[in-house]
DNA sequence: GGGCCAAAAGATATCGATATCAAATTGGGG
DNA sequence: CCCCAATTTGATATCGATATCTTTTGGCCC
């Protein structure tokens, strides 16, 4: 019944209704909003009092209207991301567009000369920036077609970030030595290591991190521990096999994403090799399929969604100080991530 | 360059410059735009004109300003659907949402009283309408808290409807069944059954729609070939063990949905039996695991963005009605389901 | 304490689309 | 051929937030 009468009253509570209650103007009230500087303590308290007791909430929508800012559009292209991690990207990246009442527009594209057809289609559109998610990121050709019609790009979740283009991205350096460090603490000196697509930038640098972490723990390589696959399912099913079917195979797994981890773990429950007791196996980037595999796997969390809506301000700020002609240069936001320490992992065994 | 031009106009092409450009008045664009029936042929006509000659697109934030609509909040609450599920369906919620100029809000829960206190958060958070994903739209508890306070609901992918809630939904007997008549006509006469979890109404329809795939092949039901399972990938692994380790394994197994599909797989790789020479596999829902495992799974593609997208539209009038104080009826909307035949079956083995 | 400048607060115009009402046009019956 | 009603079109106000300009306030120096 609450709820009954603020439907009565139009429901919605606006920046002058605050600006009544609390005595001031709306333009007050909109500084407050906006953390502008300029407004004194006690009214600034007073606002803030008022914006709670009506639960004032923003119309966002409303403030996407206002000049200037009407109508940015910011590409997203893609070629061959997994499914579950351009939906994520795309979940922060809506979110936040909507909030910042931009337009987002999905485009996909395969080889070289469809990237070409899709970069056209972005720039025919009138896009004002364009969002590269994984593995596109990393495509050079891509990134200089826009930025030579002055698009300003942003390269999601690369590992090797250029000092001219913006970027948005974990440190894959640190997450793998972490990861190793998990393992190592947990008594593991038979590693083996499933590489990534060597056309991704991640691939080589979860590798040197890798590595790092053996060396760290004093355990020397052993290159045949070390597995070329291709961040699918199917190639860690491969190299699963290849590692498990060895006569010393490894007491523990890394392999240098959740796709290729589910596949390892796919061969050791045929082989009838138990999780975590006989073999720990841990992934990287903790997207849906880490929890939804049991046992559940440890591995880094990337904070995808928040990198989506991180990509689409970030961007979004750097079309307004273009537009506005303000100085502008490329941003380079890194995110943190987080050790998911799950149940595929555990001590080795003797 | 051409794109500089655009920028330095000013960028986006307003309805008054469509309207100018042909001559007429911004609310004859409008109209044309929305399809009011209240304008001549030759005007329209030239209004359409103008519209692809200057590439209008309309700006969707400013619609939503405009006086009654502002501010509509619709909730999402969601209790342990799968990850890729719920993103899929945010992915087009918020989509649909931004279009529309509505916010929506996420409010999880898992209990009887923690969904109790979720409702409540969301009516005072002052949402106009509920949207139920599954599991949590069948829970008969949660529908009537929030009729009972006069809310909209919508059950989003249930298979049982009610009559007084709005729904959108597949027909999961008829998607059930079509599976079932491709494996029949691959030739497979003992095909294994993975029940879902039984407190989630699209279990025992899908169950029927199989029951019916048999009758009409003409083929007895084995109950022992019929395992029930919780719709989890754990479920699924245990369900495949039972079900291969039989002396007489079936050829085929059906799987309620994907993860457990996965985790049939996972066994059947275990224990060396190809797939689809040996075994016929197949999932349903088509989430993005379906195509991230190997071999890729044959399911039922459920049209879950649109699906998203669809709900916060139908749900989004039905809110608008009930402001205009229009008379308003609970809408159901049935979305196509496609069968995805991928590589997890084939013909069956002599 | 007067004058001056910067900071703070307010008033008003504006964004793009549409509701609403007024004006213009049409059509048809007398 | 005229007049009224129904339809089509246009003019204007409005939504909520903010840019911009204007007015007010407060502090500081002499």
């Amino acid at each position: 019944m609450k709820r009954q009468r603020m439907s009565d009253q139009g429901g919605t509570v606006t920046i002058h209704d605050v600006a009544r209650h609390a005595g001031v103007s709306s333009m007050t009230v909109s500084r407050v909003i906006n953390k502008n500087v300029n407004v004194r303590e006690p009214l600034r308290e007073k606002v803030m009092a008022s914006i709670k007791a009506l639960k004032y909430t923003m119309n966002m929508a409303a403030r996407s209207t206002r000049a200037g800012m009407g109508g940015v559009r910011i590409g997203v292209l893609y070629s061959h991301p997994s499914a579950s991690y351009l939906n994520e990207v795309m979940l922060g990246g809506l979110d936040q567009a909507a909030r910042l009442g931009a337009q987002l527009l999905l485009e996909k594209c395969g080889g070289l000369q469809s990237q070409k057809n899709a970069v056209n289609r972005l720039v025919e559109a009138g896009v004002d920036g364009v969002i590269l998610p994984p593995p596109l990121c990393d495509s050079a050709p891509t990134v200089q077609m826009l930025t030579r019609v002055g698009i300003p790009v942003l390269a999601l979740a690369t590992a090797r970030p250029l000092p001219e283009v913006s970027a948005v991205r974990i440190d894959d350096f640190q997450g793998a030595l972490a990861l190793t460090r998990h393992l190592t603490k947990l008594g593991h000196k038979r590693i083996g290591f499933i590489k990534g697509n060597p056309t991704h930038t991640p691939t080589e640098v979860r590798y040197e991190g890798f590595l790092k972490g053996l060396s760290e723990a004093g355990i020397a390589l052993d290159e045949g521990l070390v597995v070329q696959g291709q961040f699918t399912y199917k190639s860690g099913l491969e190299a699963g096999r290849e590692l498990l079917d060895r006569k010393d195979p490894p007491t523990a797994i890394f392999a240098s994403n959740d796709d290729m981890a589910a596949g390892v773990m796919a061969v050791a429950h045929g082989l009838k090799i138990s999780i975590p007791e006989q073999l720990s196996v841990c992934g990287f980037d903790d997207t849906p399929v880490a929890s939804t595999i049991w046992p559940q796997l440890t591995t880094v969390h990337q904070p995808i969604v928040a990198m989506g809506r991180s990509s689409v301000s970030t961007i979004f700020e750097r079309i307004k100080e273009l537009k506005s002609g303000e100085p502008s240069r490329p941003a380079h936001q890194l995110m943190k991530f987080t050790l998911m320490d799950r149940d595929s992992t555990g001590p080795a065994p003797k």
